[in-house]
RNA sequence: GUCCCGUUCGUCCAGAGGCCCAGGACACGGCCCUUUCAAGGCUGAAACACGGGUUCGAAUCCCGUACGGGACGCCA
């Protein structure tokens, strides 16, 4: 039997981190075993779902190269009359009941806490059981009579008084849950007759032969409740994996409304991510080959992936709200300066260009005759980014001359020593001569200079790279002078001196 | 409140009875390299929640406690 797995995401807003490591397991798996990744947006709530939504999913799933899903999106919204039409045969065959108690609205505030409160009620009171809905035994007759007299209803599942459901989560293992301790679940709203969630997902997983659910841990106990219409429907139930969850530091839940925008995968788009970097980071979040690998290919992880590498155990996601250098987990942005400075170049040029281009730095002749220079450039100064972004912002003074220069550097290299302002003019009317212009021969002019002016080597060193770059960081000063190039150079260096 | 799940360094992971007075990575400290900052090399500090069992032997198995998380909706 070939695998079927899916990722149904529901349109409400930007995708989540912990969708999108959701997503990426699926996707594994699929590609592990050689099965079919699938896609259901899950569009019921039609008050709070968006195509703006929808959009955004798609794209972040394409940015995590997993957007490749094998087989055309299903909206769940399209299958609205048949999962309809499944309840109401449920009801012929006596698996659910007509529930014409009044709809009571709930606001959706504090929901958690009323759903909490009213359980602590019911359990206070004697001989409370979920299965005292009055219309429950309601014969068929009398219920089809009320509906056809046009009362409206719910449609409830009739779950056994006695017995338990079980299943062997992949994960998690062997789960089992007392009848007792699930309610009649609703499957169609009262009036309109919609289909509820539950209802939804088992039928569609159902339509789309899916044969492994691979989910969120918050789904864990209500599988139960899906179980149970698995069987009423008359269909075997997949196999479920359950995925532990991803945790903010304070080890709630991470949430968009209290946690902002470092729970958003466009985030990381926007500040400059490369995908493979936070795809291989994301993996690694609840999930490991089993041995100490921390940075793997996308085949290595594919060819490693396996439901039993899943921990059980909930994953923190490591990033501080006040300190702006931690605003995501360290290992996030180490990981992805690790795949800046080590990925082919060909493979990080294009996500550069574009960031250029976004900064207005890009010109055409990088990618024809200042190619060479551009790749030599980038080899150089990507050994110390951390982002895209450092490559317009840190790498600005290499692709432009109008460049900020930073003031403790300036203070720190430039002000401290008043002579530079004769040294340095000195220094580029030495340099305009070197033959050839290569780091080594910069080198030698340079240190031949510092000899004859009886100064240190390093004096020179350090205040032309403020005065070539505005930093007081950089690479080697000599590789900066050779890509910087002699006429930029040596202008630089007299401009430098009104800043002493 | 009820049910379910979990608990190894600050964080992410390794560990499936002796290889572990617990290993790797990030972050942090030191040293080396060095013109700076990184990278790299070496190195330091840093954890088996607690209590009982089982066993010749337990981070690993069992029980209990504590703590954390999740679920319990005519939301998804």
């Amino acid at each position: 039997m070939t695998v079927r797995v899916r990722f149904a995401p529901s349109p409400t807003g930007y995708l989540h981190i912990g969708s999108a490591r959701t997503a990426l397991f699926n996707w594994l798996y699929a590609r592990k075993t050689g099965g079919k990744f699938l896609l259901r947006v899950e569009d019921t709530d039609l008050q709070r779902s968006t195509e703006e939504s929808t959009r955004s999913i798609l794209e972040g799933l394409a940015w995590l190269g997993i957007g490749d899903y094998d087989e055309e999106i299903v909206f769940q919204s399209n299958n609205a009359d048949k999962h309809r039409a499944a309840a109401l045969r449920l009801i012929e065959e006596g698996k659910a009941y007509r529930d014409f108690t009044p709809k009571e609205d709930r606001a959706d505030a504090n929901v958690k806490r009323d759903i909490a409160e009213r359980a602590r009620a019911q359990a206070a009171t004697e001989g409370a059981d979920h299965r005292s809905n009055p219309f429950r035994d309601l014969s068929l007759e009398e219920s089809n009579g009320r509906a056809q007299a046009g009362e409206p209803f719910a449609v409830r599942l009739k779950v056994a008084r006695e017995g338990q459901t079980h299943f062997a989560d992949a994960v998690y293992g062997e789960q089992t849950r007392d009848h007792s301790e699930i309610e009649d679940l609703v499957l169609l709203r009262s009036g309109d007759l919609s289909p509820l969630y539950n209802l939804s997902v088992v039928a569609d997983d159902i339509e789309m032969a899916v044969t492994h659910v691979i989910r969120g841990q918050d789904h864990l106990t209500n599988t139960h409740k899906q179980v149970l219409i698995y069987e009423a429907l008359g269909t075997p139930v997949p196999t479920f994996a359950h995925l532990p969850l991803i945790l903010a530091p304070n080890k709630a839940k991470l949430s968009k409304r209290k946690h902002g925008e470092v729970v958003s995968l466009t985030t990381y788009r926007d500040r400059g991510f490369i995908p493979a970097a936070f795809r291989n980071f994301l993996a690694l979040l609840g999930w490991s080959p089993g041995d100490d690998r921390e940075v793997l290919s996308l085949e290595e992880m594919i060819s490693e992936f396996s439901l039993e590498g899943i921990h059980r155990s909930n994953a923190v996601f490591n990033f501080s709200e006040s300190d702006a250098r931690q605003w995501t987990d360290q290992k996030a942005l180490w990981m992805n300066a690790e795949y800046i400075r080590t990925m082919p170049l060909a493979e990080l040029t294009p996500m550069v260009r574009s960031e250029l281009e976004s900064a207005r730095l890009w010109k055409p002749e990088y990618e024809a005759e200042e190619r060479a220079w551009f790749e030599r450039t980038l080899e150089l100064i990507r050994q110390r980014f951390y982002t895209l972004k450092d490559f317009s912002g840190q790498g600005r003074a290499y692709l432009s001359d109008d460049f900020e220069f930073d003031p403790q550097a300036v203070a720190k290299n430039l002000k401290k020593e008043p002579r530079l302002r004769g040294l340095l003019p000195a220094l580029a009317d030495a340099l305009e001569k070197v033959e050839p212009w290569t780091a080594e021969g910069v080198e030698a002019a340079l240190r031949a200079f510092a000899d004859a002016a009886g100064v240190k080597a390093g004096l020179l060193i350090n205040s032309s790279r403020t005065a070539l770059t505005g930093q007081a960081v950089g690479p080697s000063m000599f590789d900066v002078f050779d890509v910087i190039g002699r006429a930029r150079s040596v202008k630089r260096l007299r401009d430098a001196t009104q800043l002493v």
